[in-house]
DNA sequence: AGCACGCCGACT
DNA sequence: GTCGGCGTGCTC
């Protein structure tokens, strides 16, 4: 017997499938232990077979060892992972690497064992070293004596497939054994508090004891030293989610029933859920959820990032308990193993998480649901080279359901819905009752110009706001720009801050007092004068949150305003602390960008303010007026979601524009009308499929040329499907990397035919050193 | 002789 | 990319 088997190698050139002779019992999907080059790999077995007649026949070795006893893959998740690494023009390895348990296939490690021992000074410096340790372990001088004596024959190395997840220790506080009263004097006050709090909580965790007490590690130290209280390790399960969960169960409305009966009956795949924000979708799923585990089945939630929705969380962990595991990006190794495996030994029958979170290990998955499906992190790009709702249908065909939620679908997706490819559910109304859409007016900020507001608030937004802060309502500001100013220019010569390494304009942050380059993080002093010209009127132009926030806090000084950026939740929870500081009304203004368009269900807000709705709607991408659409609508959502009436004030230069009416009045179906006509005119998605090429080097003429000749090449061998090439499209330069880029369309039905094509020209063409390429295709 | 360093080549 | 092997040239 043979089997094909995966070695995981971020080297391209060696990412292939190698042959070994089977002698153990095993079975695909089993990881073994593999002679690879000069040392030892682990391998994942993906298929056996009897015959193998090819040009490696002398060179075949044997598996060396069998590392698992049953395949912690299954065959449907190997032959997902083949048809991923044909479809996204990927190697075995990328393909692979979201599907196998997390970090379990890394280099394997060495441990070091002693054949026979040396004499004198090298005994000394050997028993100074724990023989015990895996060698990575080591120091380097470590290292080099090691390998020093493995090369005199006094040690070898023995492989050892690795664990990599140890339990999780905490350290725990008590009062010390040898305690005795008279100790006591003389303490601090802070060691005497401290001291008085273990004795009285009797087990508590350092960590625990710092945080209810408010204190720094120090008093601790120094009471442990006195031997008054001392430490110990305890072993603490990870629980990535905090357990006081609401348990409500709302009764369905009509619009719900009937969308769930049609779910459940319908023989298609897949089916849009397409609701209104607030319509009650997330309800649905929960019905849909216990439809399916009630028979046996196992569920998959996927959610744009999980910081995002703790909402969507709390739900399903208050209607299904232990019975839920939960994968983010913000886990650390050790819970997303423990989560993982939750899954593999069937203690749970549904999963909430991220993208990822579509390849979790289910024997019996009945259903993928995913919500705001729309959302672009589903999309494949650069770092994610798969799509999301694409692998998911491909996953449940002939298995199961792909539920596809949203407020705002995505142009294509609604599309296929109307075309009858999928099912489509629509709920028109908002779930709760006496809960209606907000009302939404257009503000033009030319007029208030005209009027001699120069502020960022219109005065119309700036009435409402203070109508909300004294009926202690709550507000959300909605801009779609992190840091205090966009632009710094000089007005004198017209010079703009550019990050050095980009062709980017800085973004002023306050906070920091310095400049900020959003594309590569790097950052710089304000300056003074003008770089170029000496001038001293150098002035910030733009708006970012930072300065919204300042305004707020000028204008309404007795507010208390939160702002929530990617600058300030960083953190691991801090969503989440944000998320309880709106909960229980500790904020007046909640100041934000994306991260305040989802999921954000708050009764108390009832004005949602859009400092400025066209900043998104002039990107040169056709997606950008839908995106523009999606976002304005799901933060227009955020407001009225309970009984209370909301209001929503958009303020924009450009009211005219179509994108801005159809968002005012929220009507996706007019918007949809409207878009759609436009793709079929200039053939976008879903009349074509768009693939972009990008191409990048360090040098400006070498990025050029190599564009150039791959254009070239791809017209000679792609004969056979008809191609629509855009025109070379510059890039800004980034990190000093220089970009240009060109565009094809084509006709769906050929999209197969032009992956394949382009995987020959990929192959054939000589890729130099530092020349990268990448490709986004509009998989969908 | 012993050792650091850098280059080379294989990878079923 | 990563490992071990091996040649070179320096130092005690």
């Amino acid at each position: 017997m043979f089997a094909d088997i995966f070695i995981e190698n971020n080297f391209q050139k060696i990412d292939k499938l190698y042959t070994y002779i089977v002698k153990d019992d095993v079975k695909p999907g089993m990881r073994v232990l593999v002679n690879f080059g000069n040392s030892y790999r682990v391998g994942i077995v993906l298929s056996l077979h009897a015959n193998y007649s090819e040009k490696y026949l002398d060179k075949l070795k044997e598996i060396h060892s069998v590392l698992d006893d049953e395949p912690i893959i299954s065959r449907d998740l190997i032959e997902l992972g083949l048809w991923m690494k044909d479809r996204y023009l990927i190697g075995y390895s990328k393909a692979f690497s979201p599907i196998l348990p997390p970090g379990n296939l890394q280099k394997i490690k060495k441990k070091i064992i002693v054949e026979k021992y040396p004499h004198g000074k090298d005994l000394e410096k050997l028993n100074s070293i724990d023989i015990n340790k895996y060698f990575e372990d080591l120091s380097e001088t470590e290292k080099k004596f090691i390998k020093k004596l493995r090369a005199k024959g006094f040690i070898k190395y023995i492989y050892d497939s690795l664990v990599m997840v140890k339990p999780k220790l905490v350290n725990y506080l008590k009062v010390s054994e040898n305690f005795a009263p008279k100790n006591l004097e003389g303490i601090s006050e802070k060691q005497a508090q401290v001291f008085n709090f273990v004795k009285e909580k009797k087990d508590i965790s350092r960590v625990d004891v710092m945080a209810s007490l408010g204190i720094s590690y120090s008093p601790i130290k120094t009471l442990i030293k006195k031997d008054l209280i001392c430490e110990y390790k305890k072993e603490i399960k990870r629980e990535p989610v905090e357990k006081n969960f609401a348990t409500q169960k709302i009764s369905l409305n009509e619009e719900q029933q009937k969308a769930i009966k049609s779910i459940i009956e319908t023989d298609k795949v897949v089916s849009l859920l397409h609701g209104l924000t607030g319509s009650g979708k997330t309800e649905v799923y929960l019905n849909l959820a216990s439809k399916v585990i009630e028979k046996g089945g196992e569920v998959i939630v996927l959610v744009p990032e999980i910081g995002l929705t703790p909402q969507m969380i709390d739900r399903f962990k208050g209607r299904f308990g232990d019975k839920v595991a939960v994968i983010h990006s913000k886990l650390s190794q050790g819970e997303r193993y423990d989560e993982y495996r939750k899954v593999l030994n069937g203690e749970v029958n549904i999963v909430v998480g991220v993208r990822s979170a579509v390849f979790v290990p289910f024997k019996n998955l009945k259903m993928i649901i995913i919500d705001e499906s729309h959302d672009s992190s589903y999309e494949f790009h650069d770092n994610l080279k798969y799509d999301t709702i694409e692998v998911a249908i491909n996953r449940m065909k002939h298995r199961g359901k792909v539920v596809l939620g949203s407020a705002t679908p995505s142009i294509e997706t609604y599309f296929y819905a109307k075309k009858n490819f999928y099912n489509l559910c629509e709920l028109k109304n908002r779930a709760k009752k006496g809960a209606y859409l907000p009302e939404t007016k257009v503000v033009d900020m030319r007029d208030e110009l005209i009027m001699g507001n120069i502020s960022i608030f219109s005065r119309e937004l700036k009435k409402a706001m203070e109508e909300k802060l004294k009926k202690k309502e709550q507000i959300i500001l909605f801009l779609n720009r992190r840091g205090f100013s966009n632009f710094i220019s000089c007005r004198s010569c017209g010079e703009v801050i550019k990050c050095d390494d980009c062709d980017i304009s800085m973004t002023y942050h306050k906070t920091k007092n310095r400049l900020i380059c959003h594309y590569c993080g790097s950052t710089k002093p304000l300056p003074k004068v003008c770089p170029s010209c000496g001038s001293k009127f150098i002035k910030q132009f733009g708006v970012g949150t930072q300065k919204v926030e300042e305004e707020v806090k000028k204008l309404f000084p007795e507010a208390r305003v939160l702002r929530m950026d990617r600058d300030t939740t960083t953190k691991k929870d801090s969503f989440d602390k944000f998320y309880e500081i709106v909960k229980n009304r500790k904020a007046d203004v909640i100041i934000g960008t994306q991260m305040v368009s989802k999921g954000f269900d708050f009764e108390n807000v009832t004005l949602v303010g859009i400092v400025a709705a066209d900043m998104s709607l002039y990107v040169s991408d056709y997606k950008a007026k839908e995106r523009t659409f999606q976002l304005i609508t799901q933060v227009s959502g955020r407001a009225g979601r309970a009984s209370k009436k909301g209001e929503v004030i958009i303020q924009t230069y450009s009211p005219d524009s179509e994108i801005i009416k159809y968002s005012a009045t929220g009507d996706y179906v007019d918007f949809y009308d409207y878009e759609i006509e436009e793709r079929k005119l200039f053939l976008y998605p879903p009349y074509t499929k768009l693939i972009e090429i990008e191409f990048s080097s360090y040098d400006e003429k070498l990025t050029q040329i190599w564009a150039e000749r791959f254009l070239h090449q791809m017209s000679t061998d792609i004969k056979n499907v008809e191609l629509m090439v855009t025109k070379f499209i510059k890039m800004p330069k980034i990190k000093n990397i220089n970009r240009t880029k060109f565009s094809i369309k084509v006709k769906p039905k050929n999209l197969v035919l032009l992956i394949d094509g382009l995987k020959r020209v990929i192959n054939n063409s000589k890729i130099e050193e530092d020349n990268k390429i990448f490709l986004n295709i509009d998989f969908r």
